[in-house]
DNA sequence: ATTATAGGCTAATTAGAATTAGCCGTCAAG
DNA sequence: CTTGACGGCTAATTCTAATTAGCCTATAAT
């Protein structure tokens, strides 16, 4: 990993503790282990690194979103994966999204520095909405429409469906991030909460 | 209104807007319409304001909490209001939960700060699980537990009942900080949500 | 070999922000 | 009527933190 890399990695870490202004360039050149006055070799000024962090996960995120199951671009072309979906299965893809949510480097240090920083910044909290709420709800939105068209799941709006199954994914997220003790309870009422899902919509007689 | 509430006050809406970190004893002051030094004779120092607005609003919360439904102590004794829920009453509630923490003045500022102070300070981010976690899913597990024992409801988890009804709500209350312009939207959102989540456990052939 | 560049350092500089010092007017209690 | 506490003000003071200046070394290309 370069200087300026490194820069950056420590600086998210911070920005995602404490916010961006209470953050300290010192601190920033500490953890990576230079003086302060060397980040400036690197960036022109404080804010240059927090925007170049924006502009990094931004790209990383549209990268990787439709091979988790987040971006709503692709899913109809995944129908064929729900031919044979089950309550494991279903499990498996909610836990899976917390999971990655939560332990995911980049999207866990990320999504808590948006957390910090949305009020201040009107693009920031349109990302932050676009990549924890819109993106994973159209996602799934698809994938509901899919299995409610397959007769897999009982007839009812795919978009509320995918609101009542992600939303309390979220929130336990955004408990765990405050109690990362309450991982494991977490999920298992994750589970639960999908085992009732799916025998609240599900049609099969397992 | 006295001085110190009214530095309170301007304190706390500058707290949820940019986060302790960022704002300026001169903001505070010019907000309240006096010069910065005439703050320390109200306060000991700008932490003191922010301890306590904390306190303050703490106080506040514990005796409004159990009158709007989000505490769990005394939902036993309000059981006969629920003899005869309706899917409306339900949407009322659901409702009535968005739209307090939404709007409360206080609730809603206090929220916000809170949101932006919550991975610094473990008490403060107890108080932030506690105020929009714990007690309204506790509250209306409550509730659930009493209808399904009531056989209004379908036998279910009433925990996992209350995490389904609750979560879309709070949900939808972030992102709603972010961009109140999506208030109608997930008004509605909120009322289909509880219609569904009615018609998956209600028992009742209105 | 020489030199230019990248990247580090120490020591200013600048700027901003919290807090303190010390003064003044008002008003209510004696 | 006078005094003392309350609450405001201006002008320091003190700290802290971002940024700049200017120097030094290693290394890689000419």
């Amino acid at each position: 990993m370069t200087t300026k890399e490194r820069i950056m990695d420590e600086a998210l870490t911070l920005f995602s503790q404490k916010g961006y202004g209470d953050v300290y360039v010192g601190e920033i050149a500490d953890a990576v282990g230079i003086k302060a006055p060397s980040l400036y070799k690197h960036f022109k000024s404080k804010k240059d690194i927090f925007d170049a962090i924006i502009e990094e996960i931004g790209k990383r995120y549209e990268e990787q979103a439709s091979s988790i199951g987040i971006n709503g671009n692709n899913s109809m072309e995944d129908a064929f994966l729900y031919l044979d979906i089950s309550e494991e299965v279903l499990i498996k893809i909610g836990k899976d999204l917390f999971l990655y949510f939560l332990h995911d480097g980049y999207m866990s240090r990320f999504r808590k520095m948006l957390t910090l920083e949305q009020f201040r910044n009107p693009d920031l909290a349109k990302l932050y909405t676009k990549q924890f709420f819109t993106d994973p709800v159209e996602y799934q939105t698809n994938i509901f429409s899919i299995l409610c068209n397959m007769e897999k799941f009982k007839e009812a709006d795919p978009k509320i469906m995918a609101l009542q199954f992600y939303s309390p994914i979220y929130t336990l997220l955004t408990v765990c991030d405050r109690d990362p003790k309450m991982e494991k309870k977490a999920v298992k009422l994750i589970e639960y909460h999908i085992r009732q899902f799916n025998s609240n919509y599900g049609k099969a007689k397992k």
